[in-house]
DNA sequence: GACACCATGATCGTATACGATTTCGTACAT
DNA sequence: ATGTACGAAATCGTATACGATCATGGTGTC
């Protein structure tokens, strides 16, 4: 059967804006999507607070939604949070991937590296989210996969259409995930595998966070097991990525 | 200026749903709510489906909104979500937190232990929301503050119905709130805050899991620079908490 | 007696309509 | 020229109305 018209509209708005149709900034009018969809105003208001439950778009009383405008900040938020989640779900899985998936994330891995030489970020982008999503699909927690998810539609919408990928990041990304499907072809236990899968997300937010002249992520992880001293670089008691001030 | 319909609407059903008004499986049918409302069904739509978004309730297409049931697995994975978005926001603000924060922390905590004496675990439990409510809230990342409180409210929704506490549970969870806070008085690195912010609530984890008896999760952190050996007991390399199969 | 089928009622999904609120342009006073 | 007041247009918020869909109970047949 046909989807809903809201969860149609749901759809295509999404879209739009992880497409970068709608950048940040654009004003969602209730009238002009529900014309464009030939259907009326309430189905799309249903879907554009969904999408503002995910963080997609903001929403302001009598006035209007706009899509959710990137902050550098917010950027950064998003992604520690997703090193977070990420780390956890990807070792909550750990333990359920067969070799069937690993082989898979090898041959993904195999892709990317060719990617580089072509120079193909779009393709490239594509690759890491399936890389990644290969290995904590099994997570078993339903309620952290839903978050890791949201987490990357967050990103998708954010970053095609404000943020270039930091230099040679992409290069030492490939590595990473060479050291992360070792540690699970060794049947590594779940906290080694967070603390690689978190530790290779916040090394992308702290190559963003060096750019910009800011101290790093605090949240490292240590491995377990092995050398200890390799995972954790020097303590930085100081506090990094404090937020903006709530704009009053 | 009064809140709109559909914020009142919101917080009519979600206050319902966590005082256990609505229990779980309730039907939530659209005209009913709005009868007692006072308004049309179309704010209470739209309330219903922020709930959904939130975990709070399941909907179906065409059929309607039910409370959502807590099935004892979904509790769990509840719990193991918390304890890693709550050891990370309890990281992440214990850099920010002044002496008065801790004075105040502390001062919960021996409320706590006062309520372990008279018995009165509905106190007990508000104390315990208070008191990480404190440590974490400094959290300069709001979105995962953001996830932290709506973790929060499943759980008071679910608790107030379904699961009685493990018995010697609560005495151990106010030490561990003492350890917590002398790590954070010793001004301890991030890391090791994370994991005893995150042990802390695994154990309460694993105390369910143990008296249904399942395998602990294999969440735990290793406490990093103090002796590793109390931090990880024995690795489990099989997995705990699978999720039940998607009902089909 | 059990199963399949259909009628009926309950409930949801969406269109339309209208009042409420905000925003923006314009005119006027300083 | 700048700031303020007012009015019109745009847009949102919600009520009402009606078609669409699903659950339920009764009836007929094997």
């Amino acid at each position: 059967m046909a989807p809903s018209k809201s969860e149609q509209a749901y759809e295509l708005i999404q879209d739009k804006i992880v497409s970068g149709a709608y950048s940040p900034g654009y004003r969602l009018v209730l009238g002009s999507i529900a014309a464009e969809l030939g259907c009326s105003t309430v189905p799309v208001r249903e879907a554009i607070r969904r999408l503002e439950a995910e963080g997609l778009v903001a929403f302001e009383r009598n006035v209007g939604a706009t899509v959710a405008s990137v902050d550098a900040t917010l950027y950064l938020h998003t992604l520690q949070t997703l090193s977070v989640l990420e780390g956890a779900a990807t070792a909550l899985a750990a333990p359920l991937l067969d070799a069937d998936d690993l082989a898979a994330a090898r041959r993904i891995n195999r892709d990317m590296e060719s990617c580089l030489e072509h120079f193909d970020p779009q393709r490239f982008s594509r690759l890491n989210v399936a890389f990644h999503e290969r290995l904590y699909g099994p997570c078993p927690n339903p309620h952290i996969l839903d978050l890791v998810q949201r987490g990357w539609n967050r990103m998708r919408a954010m970053r095609s259409s404000t943020f270039a990928t930091v230099p040679g990041r992409a290069r030492e990304s490939v590595a990473e995930h060479d050291v992360l499907l070792d540690l699970l072809e060794a049947g590594a236990p779940p906290p080694s595998v967070e603390a690689a899968a978190r530790d290779h997300r916040t090394n992308t937010l702290n190559a963003y966070l060096a750019v910009a002249g800011l101290p790093p992520s605090p949240l490292y992880l240590p491995l377990p097991g092995t050398s200890p001293t390799d995972a954790t670089p020097d303590q930085t008691p100081e506090p990094a990525l404090r937020g903006r001030k709530d704009t009053p």
